[in-house]
DNA sequence: AACCCTATCTTTCCACTGGCAATTTCAGGC
DNA sequence: GCCTGAAATTGCCAGTGGAAAGATAGGGTT
């Protein structure tokens, strides 16, 4: 909000608000990092300092997704279902940040602001996959399967690829989904 | 196979295998058109003359994966737990056209030699979905959240989200994957 | 108050990219 | 043999990411 002069004084979150919004709008590598630069008002090689390249950026956005990604889930609460449909309403609240999470090959999946939040929502699903499966031995399974049902539907909703259905609300839908499929678990 | 003179007699083929090469290894973005144009011993612009520009070259590339993989999924018979299978096999055998075929702002999903491709596979999975379904008024929630499920597998997988099962092969996994979560309908 | 230290931002430069326009080469039908 | 159109070429342009080096602010230190 403050009026720059030589000094931005906030390009850091600057960069960041416009390349999510750039990357919803044209997905995660349709933009320059020029352009977002000339819209914050400040000179094409500043973002560098606060995040190197291109790809230190992409970085950014993937430790903060990672972030609040593993937040959502965590305070969806016990029941596996409703995690699920947090997942897929992650997904939808912020597309830019999901869009480039689960791309490593944009980003640096080893950085250290990424891989502790990226480890902790795994462990997050893992004990949701856990308390699904009937048989222990086959939670890990059990976790994938419902990971899959849900960023499935999250990747085919966000493609667009599930046209037919744009009408309804799709976290509804997620979680008449995940009930059809993992409602017969105990 | 011919040696090439002025005219490459095959340029088409070779640009499209080459993308295909440099999209496994760098993404679906990660490659320049003159870098392949390199490769294959023509001049940078010599491409245009097919493919008009880069996104003509990625459309090309999803309609010929939406071909094979309508192919694919129509060949896995009538279990449709089989088809969530070949879905995945597909995915993983073709991973190329897989990344760029669900990332629609990436090419023309209008193209003639696009629609008519992808229109016939979510034919094959709207059946399938039918056929797996109890309830025929649920047919379409069905075949969504089977969709989902290989769709998601084969993303994760694809994205070295699944990195603890890279032991496993995915086709294996997935048919266990599914009979989890669809083996109770009948 | 003068100093310097560091983070931040600018200017300048380079190689590379996608795409357009004009031109050249070549192959096959007449 | 020639002529026509498809297939490639060269040359050009604006835009891009990134490196290098300089400029500026805004403290802390003395």
């Amino acid at each position: 909000m403050e009026q720059h002069g030589y000094h931005h004084g906030n390009l850091r979150r600057v960069m960041l608000d416009a390349a999510l919004h750039a990357i919803s709008e044209s997905g995660p590598t349709g933009w320059s990092l020029r352009e977002l630069a000339r819209r914050a008002g400040v000179s094409h090689t500043a973002p560098a300092h606060h995040f190197g390249d291109k790809t230190g950026l992409l970085t950014a956005v993937a430790a903060e997704g990672f972030e609040l990604f593993a937040g959502a889930i965590e305070s969806a609460g016990e029941d596996f279902r409703e995690v699920g449909v947090a997942y897929v309403r992650f997904a939808v609240q912020h597309r830019a940040h999901f869009q480039v999470m689960f791309r490593p090959e944009l980003y640096r999946p080893d950085d250290p602001a990424v891989a502790p939040a990226r480890n902790r929502a795994a462990g997050i699903l893992a004990a949701g996959g856990q308390s699904l499966s009937p048989d222990p031995a086959r939670a890990r399974l059990t976790t994938v399967a419902a990971w899959s049902t849900a960023h499935g539907f999250a990747e085919l909703w966000l493609s667009g690829a599930l046209a037919d259905a744009a009408e309804i609300d799709p976290e509804v839908y997620a979680r008449d989904l995940i009930e059809l499929a993992f409602g017969h678990l105990r």
